[in-house]
DNA sequence: GTCTATATGGTGATAGAC
DNA sequence: GTCTATCACCATATAGAC
């Protein structure tokens, strides 16, 4: 195993202590103390802490996908598939001990001052809510008494105040409420 | 009228930054400059920046309660209560031009860090959902069907789930799909 | 590419005069 | 109760040696 690059140790190190302590709690010299690097060096791969925050939710998307990816492969229904959507934001949340979503998180210490960052967080939300749309779309033309759109938002939503509520809670019974709900939605 | 007192202001400028920019994002400095106080004033009236913190969420949940009573004062049916309450919520971000919710806000930027304040919070979601519960109770017992802690926590999630995604979409349209689902729920 | 040293300005909080 | 002056510390970012 070769050993872990300065440049990814400084995005993990970044990462983890963006989610734990937040952004703006986070200083320069926290994260180069912990990924055990100089100054100088974060500043030659990153140019400026803006920049690592980009960075970090870059990293935070393709490993979500690809973590529902996994948790998907064994689901071959359309009604499976969207279980193991619920499953997967529980496990996220049971993980990082109800730490909450990393995108609600950021636009909520951030407000609307980087529209950069406000941006991909919703494009990020759209991605969710158009591979619901996708899952739904499986189900095929034999049930069109399923309103696809209607279906998919009422789903996204449900999701999303299961995930910020459990954060409040500490608790995962939300998630246990949503996924009695959308088994009884879906056919 | 009587003139504003200092303590007043001071609670009315930092309640207005921290929502504004976050809490983290907003120094001592600025809050006794645009709240025209000298320093020593401010620390006189509060301890610490922390202290100012929670006044501000006790402030802001004594408005909340108290916006809602006059959201719903020509609401009726126990129908129409539930309807002001989404549309309630709603206003407020249409209000603020999506600024999201001030304990989904704080939660998202401090964690665990303050139990005071993580505590504070879940107390105050926890009121909105009994709050939500005695609005269904008063339907009566005729409407047996109706299974009140079921119905409330869907309600209240999707209500959350709304909240949120209108603050990262910029847009009410998640108040429309709610307001069209739990017309549907109820009798 | 990584390092040390440093620049510049802001942070929350306190002391003590009036 | 409000004021000014000041504390000790930390923020992000840059310069330049190796």
């Amino acid at each position: 195993m070769k050993k872990e690059k300065a440049k990814d140790r400084i995005i993990r190190t970044a990462s983890d202590l963006f989610y734990r302590q937040g952004f703006n709690s986070t200083g320069i010299n926290q994260i180069i103390a912990e990924a055990d690097i100089a100054i100088g060096s974060l500043y030659n791969h990153f140019s400026s802490k803006n920049d690592l925050l980009q960075a970090y939710l870059v990293k935070e998307e393709a490993e979500w996908f690809k973590g529902f990816e996994d948790q998907i492969k064994n689901s071959n229904s359309p009604k499976d598939k969207m279980l193991a959507l619920i499953d997967y934001r529980k496990k996220l949340q049971d993980e990082s001990t109800f730490a909450g979503c990393h995108f609600i998180k950021i636009i909520s210490e951030l407000g609307d001052s980087s529209p950069v960052i406000s941006d991909f967080v919703k494009s990020h939300k759209e991605k969710q809510k158009i591979m619901i749309r996708e899952i739904l779309t499986q189900y095929g033309l034999e049930t069109k008494s399923l309103d696809i759109d209607s279906v998919a938002e009422h789903i996204f939503l449900l999701i999303e105040g299961a995930v910020v509520t459990s954060t409040i809670d500490k608790n995962a019974d939300a998630f246990a409420y949503i996924k009695k709900i959308i088994q009884g939605l879906l056919p």
